[in-house]
DNA sequence: GTAATAGTGTCTATTAGACATTATCCC
DNA sequence: GGGATAATGTCTAATAGACACTATTAC
């Protein structure tokens, strides 16, 4: 008890083997949209002891880097991609046991981007692919350690600060149709949007998406062309609240009936 | 390079020397209202090499216990309190240097307290202390390390908590008036609400908060009694939002004037 | 009585949501 | 033309916010 001292501030040369020693890793919960649908970047390693398990991209901190760095260089090592449009810190796990092998503390990191690339480009040694985030929190794949309940937690954050920070800019590119962005909020809410009412929302107070003059034409089922809109200078939150999940049918307390 | 491997699945029996060793300590920030404001505990150490700079409390994580456990742990010997009202992680601090005496990893977590009690029965060789928030972050009570950033970004959550979760509860007793539930939003964000707007919001829809039919008299100023309160099983978020920061005078841009 | 605090009532401007209507394309 | 999609218009109920007013106490 004496050789443990209250507190983190260790005295000068204090020594290591005084205190435990933890790796740090940093998984990194990639997602986009592809199809409507919200997806994510899932790997499995040839080499790894748990085969046919898939986990979420991450490797160890190194001590010369950030959390975030170490956030960007995994990103990048697993999809190519340079810089996510979207990168921010949501959790921290280190039960005990959670990892076997090792006294570990993972960060999770949560990175949005609007095209995921190649991801076989990223290592020989790893298999990356793309699940739709209903499946992955389904259980219908299975996830490696806790990585189920980090990829829940992801998915909570980025539904967070989908109303509450500008996330929307970071699922679309630079130009964008308000029916796609409208699909953005669909699919990562998980909801269903009145188109109407969404293109008055976004588009009543200018400054939060301005229209620029260009149109894409409607696909072979034909329509009206629609307008391609950038984000302006105001978008900094959700111009809407997020609609509270719908209860479930024979679920939860029922007043009435019976 | 061929020594390091990607991801963070490393084989069995992996030697630990191949992977970079940190010691992970946790950091609570331990909020409370006492006069009308928001305050967090700090401590001092008289062994402290950085005489003179207040501290959150913090400690070591042991191998054997969550991060949770180890915040509770930490807030047990610090305030003597068994258990935090609310007690979440909101951040993880890992910059390279932001303790110059060894690679560590700090998980932040927002504890808040009802009461916090008799600080000084907390240890013999720490000073403890409430300081105001808005003292803390405004700089005038030095902070060590990046501690400043800490406290900051657990008032950001809090205050976003505030509004989404029921964390309301955690700063008030089980019985309470209007008037301190009010205080306690005004506290947290910095703002002022109507009392006869916020009263009505409460009490709009039952469920929310629920009379117990006991009345606290009037102070020597005199007054109408005020009934108590306690929360209703439906209190899972606040019932209003948080009013946007008001823009500072002299500051953005003017459109008008001149 | 006056001052002070708790709580209610009322009015208005804004908003959310449902839904009809118009516009412009493909076939 | 008919079907499909984009965009606008309209109506209603709910809400936020400002503020007047009533209720109950201390002095």
């Amino acid at each position: 008890m004496s050789a443990r001292r209250r507190g983190h501030k260790a005295p000068k040369g204090y020594d290591p083997s005084e205190y435990p020693q933890f790796a740090v890793t940093v998984d990194v919960v990639i997602l986009t949209i592809v199809d409507e649908h919200l997806q994510v970047v899932l790997v499995r390693r040839r080499d790894d002891p748990y085969k046919g398990m898939w986990a979420l991209p991450g490797g160890f901190k190194r001590p010369d880097e950030t959390l975030k760095d170490a956030a960007s260089r995994e990103l990048r090592e697993e999809t190519g991609v340079e810089a996510a449009d979207y990168l921010s810190e949501f959790g921290a796990y280190g039960d005990p046991g959670r990892d076997p092998r090792m006294n570990v503390v993972t960060i999770g990191f949560l990175a949005v981007l609007r095209d995921v690339g190649d991801l076989a480009g990223g290592s020989d040694a790893v298999d990356a692919r793309l699940v739709p985030v209903a499946d992955a929190i389904g259980g219908e794949v299975g996830l490696a350690f806790d990585h189920g309940r980090i990829l829940q937690d992801a998915v909570e954050r980025a539904r967070r600060d989908l109303e509450t920070t500008s996330l929307a800019k970071a699922f679309v590119g630079p130009m964008f149709t308000l029916k796609s962005l409208r699909n953005v909020f669909e699919a990562v809410w998980e909801t269903e949007l009145d188109a109407a009412n969404f293109h008055r929302t976004m588009t009543r107070s200018a400054g939060l998406v301005v229209p620029t003059g260009s149109v894409v034409p409607p696909g072979s089922a034909g329509g009206k062309p629609a307008q391609q809109f950038e984000f302006g200078p105001d978008y900094a939150a959700a111009p809407m609240r997020r609609p509270p999940p719908e209860p479930r049918e024979g679920k939860g307390r029922r007043d009435t009936d019976e």
